[in-house]
DNA sequence: ACAAAAGTGTTTTTGTTACACCCATGT
DNA sequence: ACATGGGTGTAACAAAAACACTTTTGT
């Protein structure tokens, strides 16, 4: 058998969170427009070591839920050399510091998935799957709580199920079943925002953990 | 941004066929034990290219069906040189010529995946995972029927089922299910096999093609 | 008092599961 | 005639979908 092929290959991360109620993914500022957060891999470093510390590195955003989603290694996706990119997906909990914030607020942005600008190589083809797959997961995990902040309120997630999917749902049937799942537990304190009632906070049963269900 | 690094590359593919009422996994001989087909891909070759060159050129499989499974990265998944894997599973339908009959017989061999011997590096655990996606892949796609041969009778296709998820299904709800997915058609001839009352032969209406459902 | 979102059950519909007998063939 | 797997429908149950009004707050 030959000996494995030398390959140039790089990390890409789709890093999704709700803002404003858009779907929207943390774009690059690069010299030929915008790109994915990502790099190099070390010598010795892990795939996944090395996709948490591009988003460290360049976005700030620690502690979050990352998944591998797909490797792209078509030779002409980058004109450049050819290069294999293994792409994963990082969903970030609303109430983080936002981007305008930090002192990396000019060389990165949030971009809605639904009016992403153009990006670099096959990048605008990796958000695109991360989404799908997002959006597949909803049905059959309790992936959405990681987008959520620490507290949140019913009305909140059902908000976030609904933005990723792109349809509304009932409330009545979203609550039963979410609490069914047993994944979250109120917290017994009130959320009073705006000239109506309030409302009650809940949080994850199990952070950081997502559930397969059914 | 820095350069992407070099590294060694490899496919290793799980050749995935119903053996004898039982799930087996293609192996290929190799100087420390049995290991999964695979190996290096070229300098201008599409990852789908090399799992499917490297499928033909070890196991004499073409036209099968093949999806990328999960990218291994590991630094030390390889104790000899720092390596990545990208690992795809492949689906040989039953009826092609059995591997005894080939002049390559002597290099490779059907293992059944419960009765595995041991493989080199981790291609234990890419054998696992992708007996788990496929096993889940059968409750919401019609992805079976690239198991099955050209033709064939509901009982057989029901025993593929069977077969991978390692557990008995109801004749009545079985055919009821598939029959409603309208994904296979009958041929009009019948199967007559041992002393019993002949079968319908059914055919794939979209040869190749896997369906998600639902 | 009004506007705005929170909270709450029941009915209907749909899909899933459980289950048993006759049929056509080879020996 | 008997053994073997092929073929078929219905009733019970569970899950999902549809649906409207009262409550609590801020202004």
């Amino acid at each position: 058998m030959l000996p494995p092929t030398l390959l140039a290959m790089t990390i890409d991360v789709v890093p999704f969170a709700i803002c404003a109620e858009r779907l929207a993914v943390l774009l690059a500022r690069h010299s030929a427009g915008w790109r994915l957060p990502g790099g190099s891999i070390g010598a010795d470093e892990d795939l996944d070591a090395a996709a948490r510390r591009h988003l460290v590195e360049q976005t700030e955003l620690g502690e979050v839920y990352l998944e591998q989603l797909y490797t792209f290694g078509q030779p002409d996706r980058d004109p450049g050399q050819r290069t294999v990119a293994v792409a994963y997906y990082a969903l970030v909990p609303a109430g983080r510091p936002p981007v305008d914030a930090l002192p990396i607020a000019d060389r990165v942005r949030w971009a809605s998935v639904d009016a992403l600008p153009a990006l670099t190589l096959d990048h605008g083809e990796i958000v695109a799957l991360a989404h799908r797959r997002l959006a597949a997961k909803l049905a059959y995990s309790t992936i959405a709580l990681q987008l959520m902040p620490e507290r949140f309120t019913l009305s909140e997630l059902q908000a976030v199920h609904e933005t990723i999917l792109g349809e509304p749902l009932d409330k009545r049937n979203f609550r039963k079943r979410i609490l069914a799942l047993d994944c979250i537990e109120v917290t017994g304190d009130m959320a009073r925002r705006g000239g109506h009632r309030p409302a009650r906070l809940y949080r994850a049963k199990r952070p950081g953990q997502v559930d397969f269900i059914k």
